[in-house]
DNA sequence: AAAATTTATGCAAGAAATTGCATATTGTTC
DNA sequence: GAACAATATGCAATTTCTTGCATAAATTTT
């Protein structure tokens, strides 16, 4: 699995706590990589055991204690060793198209709703993409190269965004016309 | 889950056998939902358990048995049930796009060889898929009506599909010019 | 005629993900 | 001042999925 190399290759540029993670996903990776909470702490816990991370307790005032996950030696060298095997070819299950196959079963004006309700979801998402690209394209220089290849993942959330929203297009067009 | 749910819309329209399905799944559901042969038989035998759906066992000479399924009006019900209900945004979890994000570590042309075996993939998919399309446009009246559904589900398999590919010769130009 | 592939099914162990619960503090809003 | 959201963790049970193994006949290819 590699929701393990996920959290490697998070932790390889900056340490941090499970929450940390937790909103690294969500900012970084989230438009192509989403983790629960529970799933990240108990992955953590299990890398700890095997020994890809150290962990070092922080005990805060008041607070409850916060634990500081770095990268280990073997842990950055289970990273390289999965950077160099080729990755299978993702894994699609996408229920809305389920729906729609079988949705002559349904009341067209149903399944316009529930298009309408995906699309803003979509175009939610593109919009946030957007935003974050044309931050991208302020930057100069070193910073700008180094986050180059991250900016290309956002460009793939962005066509594939687009080309959901012409989809999307299309098949309101024909459930209003039929 | 809805692995449930995708046998109960591939055997609303006919019943099968476990392998039978398991074609369907490749040939009409295979771009957008993958399921493996021990998923659906377990799954079968779940949903037959809890009444989803009728089993024949037919005994053919030589050959080992086959067990048909069909649907039962209980299957029916939670099948309507299901597609009258919101369904949740798709989950994603694309490795490669995490492999990109991280691919400082690696070198240009490692990353360079894995986008153009991804790409063949996904160009070879879209092919298919364009064809079969195209299958559709010529078919006429009652016959084309009733694949207007199926059909939308392969237009958002050739928009992505085409989406990805503008994407990946994005990705390509970057490696080959840093 | 032998070898490989396709048809056809399944078990069992383990890994991974989901769901539901639980705690406790800080900061913000009504 | 009370209620709510956000910060920050985690356990336990269940469900789902994957991996590896196993069988066995029919058909097609070499």
């Amino acid at each position: 699995m590699s929701l393990k190399h996920a959290i490697l290759v998070l932790l390889e540029t900056e340490a941090g706590s499970g929450y940390d993670l937790l909103k690294r996903f969500k900012q970084r990776l989230g438009f192509f990589w989403q983790a629960s909470h529970q799933q990240i702490y108990q992955q953590l816990k299990l890398m700890h055991q095997d020994g890809l991370i150290n962990c070092q307790q922080e005990t805060q005032q008041g607070k409850p204690d916060r634990k500081i996950y770095t990268m280990t030696e073997l842990g950055h060298e289970a990273l390289l060793g999965w950077l160099n095997e080729a990755c299978k070819p993702q894994k699609v299950n996408d229920s809305l198209l389920v729906k729609l196959y079988g949705g002559h079963l349904l009341e067209k004006t149903v399944l316009l709703e529930e298009m309408r309700q995906h699309r803003s979801q979509h175009q939610k998402a593109l919009v946030m993409m957007q935003e974050m690209a044309r931050q991208y394209q302020h930057l100069e220089g070193l910073e700008r190269s180094k986050l180059a290849l991250p900016y290309l993942t956002l460009r793939r959330g962005i066509l594939g965004e687009q080309a959901w929203q012409v989809w999307a297009q299309e098949v309101e067009e024909f459930l209003l016309a039929s």
